[in-house]
DNA sequence: CATCATTAGTTGTTTAAGCAACATATTCGC
DNA sequence: GCGAATATGTTGCTTAAACAACTAATGATG
């Protein structure tokens, strides 16, 4: 993965940061969360926060990629299939990490929703299209690309819907939402 | 306390070997675990190791006095009054203390139980003839720190005792042990 | 017993983090 | 609005930790 060796001591206090950035966010809104609450909180000298984030919208967007949502997906790329199972499992962490989000941090954070759903369908798109390539090399790249694009919309618009609209479980959501999925993976194939 | 500011970065890497070595102590026997365990465990270079202590034996030192006995002291030192009660939480705090070395740490600690035990005691003795010379002021110091001795290895003469030969529980234990106590420190008011 | 391997320490050099001081820039109370 | 306090960046210097390379010591294996 890492070819140029990490300096452990660069990791540890990026991890100190981040982290106290996530307790900070339980208890304030990202306003009112200053530097050197963030460099207090890690035990970290506040100059030192500037050599590794220009400032803390940049460390935002290194939480919400890094840390949050690599939880999501780290379950699911050991799966080499792309199978009914693991499409409901991706559709049940994107809403159990959505609300995790409403629950964790307090009311500001509707503003970078836009740039959360970008980041989260970005890494989507990532998924499906690797999967695709891998199942059908022979097929024109652009085209699975456009796949990709749509079924992490697709899936991505899913859950939004499901929370605004739907009375059902996530669970019982999924199922319904299954077989244009699936229709549309298989248009491909 | 500390007169001179300390680096953080020293109290850092030095808790992250402390807490190193206390998860491999209880995975791991002493004799068995390695600098290099505790340094890869901590995420620390090996050398600097070094810079903080000169072997394994005396990270276990500071492991018992700084980690596991100010657990214990804690609660207590707060209470201004060396009252039944906080003799009573003295005592359960020393047998839980060594209930949880037992478990928590494999065979090979029994080797450092004196060195364990010794410290517990100047730490009693330390604790008691700090309450007795500021309750009697006027009393000669040799007269209060003799008493703490006695005391101290009273009571954890005591500890000893509930735990190789007694049926009690430790707190009924204690309800016995306490007059002997209590007169003791009458004699001196 | 010799050999190979692992661990224990040590040292010199490089790098990241701490620190203090500084110049803006915001925010807050009056 | 104005001044004081607080937050934000930035910089030069100091120090702790990382790293690599080395020797010595302990330990296992044939």
């Amino acid at each position: 993965m890492s070819q140029t060796r990490i300096d452990p001591r660069i990791t540890r206090t990026r991890n100190l940061i981040m982290d106290a950035f996530v307790q900070l966010s339980m208890k304030k809104e990202f306003k009112d969360i200053t530097i050197k609450d963030i460099t207090d909180e890690a035990t970290v000298n506040r100059a030192t926060f500037y050599s590794h984030f220009t400032d803390k919208y940049q460390l935002l967007d290194a939480v919400l990629t890094e840390d949050l949502m690599t939880k999501i997906f780290n379950d699911i790329n050991l799966h080499d299939e792309l199978s009914e199972e693991s499409i409901i499992k991706i559709f049940l962490s994107i809403t159990t990490f959505q609300s995790d989000l409403s629950t964790q941090c307090k009311r500001s954070y509707d503003a970078f929703m836009s740039s959360i759903e970008a980041k989260l369908k970005a890494q989507l798109e990532e998924l499906f299209c690797k999967h695709l390539i891998k199942n059908q090399p022979q097929e024109d790249p652009e085209t699975l690309r456009i796949a990709s694009v749509m079924l992490s919309w697709g899936i991505y618009g899913a859950s939004v819907d499901w929370q605004h609209n739907s009375k059902l479980t996530a669970e019982q959501y999924i199922q319904k939402a299954l077989p244009p999925i699936l229709n549309g993976m298989k248009l491909i194939k």
